[in-house]
DNA sequence: CTGAAAGCGCTTACAG
DNA sequence: CTGAAAGCGCTTACAG
């Protein structure tokens, strides 16, 4: 790889005029400014843009920490996040974390380390102390769907309302046995959504019927064992919402599977739904949210924030979305 | 954030000192490695990455180019790069093209100008003589999926045999009249499928029925409008192989639509199963292939490659992974 | 209009 | 065992 100084060389002057020609901060002879372009080409020189971040102490690069990026809606938060950032002139370096906080904290350390102006992220809730600390010392950071600090910037969804929503819609499509197919409830979403459910639960007079699982949360597997676990604990249900798409597809093969009917036996909703819903064979309900749009404005959020100058740094900003529920097959 | 210099200050020793204690590098005397490591402790310090790379020449950072996280098998793939990179030490960044091959130029360059030392890439195929020139530069290219050039190294899986071995399957099981949902030609995975497609129709004397959309190629939406123009072309369509996961569930959504059952009328496999399968309502029959072994295989072999002694580079190599046919219930 | 120098935060021969 | 110096590839005041 061709350097500053190789062209320099070649083209008979200083690296200084040829990085003032290059970056067009300040008047070059047209003269010289032709034969470093000529040398330029002839190298095909490229700058070294670690050896520039290093110098200006702009990294132009953000991190993001999601769980995974596999059938989630955080792939597709990851996509908008990686568009915006590209756009802006920032790369994005990924990290999935699996939930797992052993993973995630090793990611975070990493990125801690001058790699990053910036992190956008989905967290596992366990390294709060440690994403502060991050922020103090001078990376931005922005929260997107899980907020765990509120003194930081979100981007997010209103879960409550959501999960609220969701029930009234199926209680008044006649369902009186509702179940959640929730995740864990360290984690802000989850914990919404049930806030809403229960709301509405006991504002209608309806039991309160949940499920859980061991398994990776925003797998179909989750989705299906759970569904088994609400059928068991009720043999009356009418009506499941699951937290996540992947979940409510994983319940509605279940459902198949012991020839229960979907909608007229029983009726399904996902709470977050992104792409696939309209595509299935009986199209999922949904509670939609806006996931590129949500990754979009994450990435602005927190690009904002690393170009503001210091001791300016915009306070925490919180922008929370609706979602939008479409009305399909499923319920 | 502290520096080298602050905890050299602040343990009364020179940096190198402070950088040899720290490097485990040679024998630094204990009580100064005791006062090095209190005053990093202190100062909560952290070895600032970017400068380090710099100064050894290696990044630890391998580029991703993918066509698209979100519902296909590069999300997959990217995630099983991820994994084995961490595992090294190393960071990925990531870009997704949505096959767009000035985004993929785009991405190229800003990757080859120091950001990363080797890209794993499933390319769009017009970018060929770019990634050659990286190459040549010296950071580590591997092929993943879609191999657009033999001189470079290559993870990939046998897709002739995959289209081949599906019709072959499909003719088994009684159809004759078999469609394929395809993607350009100009991509290998497309023509290799293709091509074993056409030999097993020659072979069994069945008529070729092909179907294409102006669509992204990795969509629901694609599968669902091929699936329609396949029926179009031939009223007698008993079978259709879909090239991606995404494609087969969008036909067997356009099935459903048209009252047509699956499989006893149309019988329907996706030549690149991944995970969703096994959980759609109709379970999808496919071509299985390991995504994430692939994603883990591609980041090793990048890596391998990265850290080959300059003058030993390995020539290049080719993995081919086979696919596993899954019966379900779809074929 | 352009060159020489300093410095971003590190590491690594080279002395001693 | 440790310090002083050079250098990775850039940019940016400072002179002239």
């Amino acid at each position: 790889m061709a350097t500053l100084k190789d062209v320099a060389k070649l083209a008979c002057v200083d690296v200084s005029t040829v990085s003032r020609a290059l970056s067009n901060t300040s008047y070059v002879h047209p003269e010289t400014k032709k034969r470093i372009l000529a040398a330029v080409k002839k190298l095909s020189y490229h700058p070294n843009i670690l050896a520039k971040a290093l110098r200006e102490g702009k990294r132009h690069t953000i991190g993001i920490i999601i769980p995974r990026l596999h059938l989630t809606v955080f792939g597709a938060i990851a996509q908008g996040i990686e568009e915006a950032a590209r756009k802006k002139g920032y790369s994005c370096i990924i990290c999935h974390t699996e939930d797992d906080s052993e993973i995630e904290k090793a990611s975070l350390t990493r990125l801690r380390n001058g790699l990053v102006d910036g992190i956008v992220v989905a967290g596992t809730g366990f390294n709060n102390h440690l994403i502060r600390d991050i922020h103090a010392s001078g990376i931005a950071i922005t929260q997107v769907i899980r907020r765990q600090d509120s003194s930081l910037s979100s981007v997010l969804v209103d879960y409550r309302k959501n999960g609220y929503e969701a029930a009234k819609y199926l209680r008044n499509k006649g369902c009186s046995n509702i179940g959640l197919i929730n995740g864990p409830m360290t984690l802000a979403p989850y914990k919404e959504r049930y806030d809403g459910y229960l709301a509405a639960a006991h504002e209608f007079n309806m039991p309160v019927i949940t499920a859980a699982s061991k398994l990776p949360v925003n797998t179909l597997e989750y989705g299906y064992k759970a569904a088994a676990e609400l059928l068991k604990r009720n043999p009356q249900l009418d009506g499941i919402m699951a937290a996540v798409d992947a979940q409510g597809i994983g319940a509605m093969r279940l459902l198949k599977e012991k020839a229960i009917k979907v909608p007229e036996q029983i009726k399904v909703i996902s709470l977050t739904g992104h792409i696939i819903g309209s595509m299935l064979e009986t199209s999922l309900t949904a509670m939609e949210l806006p996931s590129n749009e949500i990754g979009i404005k994450a990435a602005l959020m927190n690009i904002e924030e690393i170009e503001a100058p210091d001791g300016q740094k915009p306070s925490a900003q919180t922008l929370v979305f609706p979602c939008q529920l479409i009305e399909r097959e499923s319920a």
